[in-house]
DNA sequence: AACTATTATGACGAAGCGTCACAAATGACG
DNA sequence: CGTCATTTGTGACGCTTCGTCATAATAGTT
């Protein structure tokens, strides 16, 4: 199966690419430290929401498990909020390094949007806190408390993120194997696509065990919600 | 066009139904002032959330605006998040209600199933911060410190919200409107369908302005993409 | 009226956020 | 080296919020 395939090309990332590359900013000459400071500080940040829960972060546990005073971290971030910025950034990185991999599969232009949505859903299986704070950040009261330097970070990766997809889209008109009605845009492909993947591991990664959830649960019920959307978008 | 004939279909809803018996839940003798004022207390928790954002909902404030003290309001929620899962069972309350008027739609069965949909938008638009609770009262922060009888309540809710949308799939397979292959069955149709419409929901309703979200901003991409999927279910 | 059972109150302890006056380190220069 | 200036780090502190609990008020019963 295909599918299989794709997870494997996509996992490669994982040997190519540590983890440790996932927060780095700035290469400033001497102020590395401050960035190699900031990467640790984020590091130790993950590894307390991942353990205790997005709810028990706090400034003070941050400061206890790094060898850093309040003060020092307050440099770094301008809030607990901030930091959740900062991690998102993260996420969006891993993402996009993700989508690089699925970009370059080998195949149709359908199976290449495809291992986008693999990507995507494998993305936020790997590191389901990243994801979790992608969720999270959009809300007004994280941006709300977050520095604008770190906002325009973030709007810069997410712009990087749709041109790699439309990229992709792009392909597709051009060899034929998908042909759009003159109404609905390229971008209203790009959403739809990306609304049915959202939606999937939105839900599927909810606590909650709802009966609709709970009885899709264990089923490739993530790529036939796609499929059923590139068949009825008539994508060959 | 149809979709307002639907619109105005669903709309009168508002008119049958007032916001008041949102919250309402027992109907004990004269215990009824209990339930009434926790109805009461649950329409200040709203306007609050509405006026100042969840980050800022605070117990001290909803203390404030009421005409109890903390106390007493803690007979009533267990905690704060106690208070955002009652007023998430208020939101699946209201967004029933809507489901129960597309339900009943005259028309094909896809029609019907479109009319749920408008009807999944419709809740979230008249009630934003209701639909926002549904989000974020599933996170296991605040599921694990709500109590366990509002869950439980919440969870019989949900039951009947599937139950609601799995009747009208049942009625197109039996008009047979609609195919399923047997490898899927009706229950990954409805949830690629709540993804879809959740997904697009979530995606429109998040406060950042990224480039791919904005530029389908005022265009009818939620209604593109749930076509898409019916037509890739060869929905009649 | 007297007594009990239920319900309401708000002061309080604990915990978290973010700040700021001060301390330490760094570096420039003689 | 020593001295001074600038940058960087520190953690105690003030403020806010959560949730509790001893006490006060109320309702109900005899």
């Amino acid at each position: 199966m295909k599918v299989k395939n794709m997870f494997k090309f996509l996992c490669k990332i994982d040997e190519s690419q540590t983890d440790g590359c996932l927060f780095q900013r700035a290469y400033t000459p001497k102020q590395q430290a401050i960035a190699d400071r900031e990467h640790e500080l984020l590091h130790i940040a993950k590894s307390i929401v991942e353990q205790e829960g997005f709810n028990n972060f706090t400034m003070d546990k941050l400061t206890a498990a790094s060898p850093y005073s309040k003060g020092t971290i307050y440099n770094h971030f301008s809030s607990k909020e901030d930091v959740i910025t900062a991690l998102c950034s993260a996420a969006l990185r891993h993402e996009i390094s993700f989508f690089r991999r699925a970009q370059k599969f080998n195949g149709t232009s359908r199976e290449r949007v495809i291992a986008l949505h693999v990507a995507y859903v494998m993305s936020a299986k790997v590191e389901p806190v990243l994801f979790n704070c992608l969720m999270t950040a959009k809300t007004p009261w994280v941006i709300g408390k977050s520095s604008a330097e770190r906002l325009k970070l973030q709007a810069d990766l997410e712009q990087q993120c749709s041109e790699l997809i439309d990229e992709v889209l792009h392909g597709a008109l051009a060899t034929g194997e998908l042909k759009i009605s003159s109404s609905s845009g390229l971008d209203c492909v790009a959403f739809a696509n990306w609304a049915v993947s959202y939606g999937s591991i939105a839900l599927l990664s909810s606590t909650i065990d709802c009966h609709s959830i709970a009885r899709v649960r264990d089923r490739n019920v993530f790529l036939f919600g796609i499929n059923c959307l590139l068949d009825g978008l008539n994508w060959q």
